[in-house]
DNA sequence: TGTGTATAATAACAGGTGTTATATAACAAC
DNA sequence: GTTGTTATATAACACCTGTTATTATACACA
């Protein structure tokens, strides 16, 4: 009886999130999307109520994409685990600035903040290094302040660092505070 | 002959600077400041030719909002004055979030980078930690990294610190890469 | 006390949004 | 084929921008 629908929600989806990693979140809007799906409005509003569920699908589908590059990095296995996630983080701030900054560089307030992540990784750190929990999350907290700090600068064009330079840096604050909190009793 | 003008340009800039503050920029319109102002939009395009002039002044007011953080630190002396830069940086962040974020968040892209502030800084750790210049370089990079990775996360309300909090944070990872570099030749 | 002029207030214009009313057309069932 | 349903296209509405014409007005000077 209808005719048959031309665009599914995934398939508005994946062309708002083109041109969300192209143009930025800003330029994401119901007729310049349209244009590149080659239709109207209408289509979007018959699958999405309203622009703003349209970019929680989005943001989903952002998030999606980021965890597609974790897995990639740690599979890939060309650093340990918790180094790997780190670059991961890193080189996805560089690759996908838009989406970095749609993600980890909004306001989060009034957002509830789950720490069962970083607790996560803390306890993997107080496996690898063999010291207290406690100690092993300010480790954690410094070196993920410190990945965060590379990835923020990425993202912004604040500066550039080649994959090596990136690595290094990591290491060596890694190594620095490892010193630090291996022989804190003594400062 | 003339009615004697309202607003001076400082006015306007004070009252766009403080609606930045309040709101974001992203809530930066004329309609909105004459509002603030008890005015129509028209004195405001009287002295400025156009919104994106206005909006330049207020970067730069923001800018030496920001200078004001630093002297006043500084100056205050609660702390050494390389560790005091960074710590005003970062209660910078925590109290002014969208000033921030519009000064030290924004894309880059395109922007002359002036290394020259940065080479300064290095200088000084170099004295400071009596290294050669090389290393007191990527030590200064390492902790700006850090620092900045503290204020974006404060900005965004990614995550709360106490200024203690901060201090130890700081000063571990400074401690922790400071032995790093001392011991660099043995790894 | 008038008067001219710079200034501000009002209102309008030209875009650009999200969203919706209306009209058109495709397609499956008869 | 005809028909009914429904997705789409078209066009419009309401609102929000920056910006500008037009009108009104305050005030130093004559």
């Amino acid at each position: 009886m209808p005719p048959k629908k031309k665009l599914t929600r995934e398939t508005i989806v994946n062309a708002a999130l083109a041109l969300v990693k192209e143009r930025g979140a800003d330029y994401l809007n119901a007729r310049e999307l349209a244009g590149r799906l080659g239709t109207s409005t209408q289509p979007i509003f018959s699958q999405f109520a309203t622009m703003q569920e349209l970019k929680a699908a989005v943001l989903d589908a952002a998030y999606e994409c980021y965890l597609a590059y974790q897995k990639e990095d740690i599979e890939k296995g060309n650093y340990p685990p918790y180094k790997a996630s780190g670059m991961s983080y890193i080189r996805f701030a560089g690759e996908e600035k838009e989406l970095f900054k749609l993600l980890f560089m909004r306001s989060r307030r009034n957002e509830t903040y789950s720490p069962s992540e970083a607790d996560d990784m803390a306890t993997m750190v107080a496996e690898m290094m063999a010291i207290p929990l406690d100690k092993a999350r300010r480790f954690h907290l410094s070196m993920w302040i410190f990945v965060h700090g590379v990835a923020t600068m990425l993202a912004t064009d604040y500066i550039t660092f080649s994959e090596e330079t990136v690595s290094s840096l990591i290491t060596d604050t890694f190594q620095g505070l490892k010193r630090q909190y291996d022989t804190e009793e003594l400062t």
